[in-house]
DNA sequence: TCTGGGGTCCTAGGACCC
DNA sequence: TCTGGGGTCCTAGGACCC
């Protein structure tokens, strides 16, 4: 790896809230960013969080992640408006293309935030700060929405750089600069310092990340182990991770959960909700040609504790009709008989799957259920997820 | 009508084996 | 008669991110 290298940050301000805005204003309706809004979930059926918020709002206290009770109450004249998942998907994916237009080493960190290595590109897009006000302005002028970018010898500065002042700006920080911008910041605001971690170093007076930096190693891994040490070479602006371009790592696990309108109290209605989980959760890992080896299942109850079973299976599988039925027994095994709230699934242990190793006794045995998936997965693709359901599901629907 | 969904990584404890 | 001990696998739970 290089020694020198540059590395950007790029974080599309309050993203779901811009790109809503985007949308609304080309329908001739106001721009949420000018007023306190947030983009939040559908409260009927018990989705009611904020999952972006204006500047404004935040200014009232509002946070993403809060329930929009919560959000009204310390901003009561706050404007919600609900998410449009499929339009944040296709704009992300405009952008990603307009940042590969940059540099052949772009990641995508999430479906607002990338990494970009600028190392090398000097020769031509310029020297970083003007390219990355360059970037800025092009992504403003192409979308109409705004970015943060970071410029930094490495991905946790990049990133600590894009989230200094906000919106619309660019921001070094090289390890010259850390003294100043960095350091004197709530170690709260570190990277990967949450509540708990948080909650500790405060109880050892370390309340700024330039305390942590400072702090000697050793007594950090006490504090939080391996974790500790993360944080610490963070603070200290040390991370020699590369830029990973997308689509060039293996996916590690699949999942899916619902928070149910109302709780679930009997099995009949706590497998239809399966079914359902285990249609799509296999589709989306059969799409991608991975079989797993762990499945599991998760409940949250109306109190909101969590618990989670999960299984090993000898044998890889991507078959529904096997996953829906081990979904089922964990269910069964799991369920304590009080209100369920939440019921996830998920697939881990994943391989990429190689037909060659089947046997011939494995081949017959499973090549039914995998000619029915494989229509069924290209019925949904063309017609939509519900277009095809089992027959117990659909029996449960006319109830 | 208070608290989403999809991920990754880590740790602790028990089972099991030599 | 006094409960070794290391290594590995599996499971459950938790922290953290956007």
């Amino acid at each position: 790896m290089s020694k020198n290298r540059i590395i950007f940050h790029i974080d599309v301000n309050s993203a779901y809230l811009s790109w809503t805005s985007v949308k609304r204003l080309s329908e001739g309706l106001c721009d949420l960013r000018d007023i306190p809004a947030a983009i939040g979930g559908d409260e009927k059926s018990r989705h009611g969080v904020v999952l972006a918020k204006s500047i404004l709002a935040q200014r009232f206290g509002v946070k993403t992640g809060e329930s929009l009770f919560e959000a009204r109450q310390k901003c009561p004249e706050l404007l919600v408006v609900p998410a449009d998942h499929q339009y944040y998907s296709e704009t992300s994916h405009k952008l990603f293309e307009l940042l590969d237009d940059y540099s052949p080493l772009v990641e995508r960190f999430s479906i607002d935030e990338g990494f970009l290595d600028y190392t090398g590109l000097e020769g031509i897009h310029g020297e970083p700060m003007k390219a990355a006000f360059e970037l800025k302005e092009r992504i403003k002028a192409t979308f109409g929405f705004t970015v943060n970018i970071g410029v930094a010898p490495n991905k946790i500065l990049a990133k600590m750089a894009g989230e200094l002042k906000k919106p619309d700006l660019v921001h070094s920080l090289f390890h010259h600069e850390l003294e100043e911008k960095l350091w004197p910041l709530p170690v709260r605001e570190l990277f990967m310092v949450g509540k708990s971690s948080e909650k500790v170093l405060l109880n050892h007076g370390i309340d700024t990340i330039g305390k942590l930096a400072k702090c000697d190693q050793e007594y950090i891994i006490k504090l939080l182990k391996s974790h500790g040490l993360t944080l610490w070479k963070y603070a200290n602006g040390i991370d020699n991770s590369p830029v990973v371009p997308t689509g060039t790592t293996a996916a590690k696990s699949f999942s899916n959960s619902t928070t149910l309108s109302r709780d679930v109290t009997s099995l009949e209605e706590a497998n239809l909700v399966l079914m359902r989980l285990a249609q799509t959760v296999c589709m989306r890992m059969r799409a991608e040609k991975y079989e797993c080896s762990t499945i599991s299942v998760q409940v949250k109850y109306s109190d909101f504790t969590v618990f989670s079973k999960q299984t090993k299976v000898k044998v890889p599988t991507d078959d529904t009709d096997y996953i829906y039925k081990t979904f089922k027994n964990l269910y069964e095994a799991l369920w304590n008989g009080k209100p369920v709230r939440l019921i996830g699934v998920g697939l881990n242990d994943l391989t990429e799957k190689d037909e060659s190793q089947m046997t011939i006794a494995d081949a017959i045995a499973s090549e039914k259920h995998k000619k029915l998936d494989a229509v069924c997965d290209k019925i949904r693709n063309q017609f939509g997820k519900g277009a095809i359901s089992f027959g117990a599901e659909l029996s449960g629907k006319k109830k």
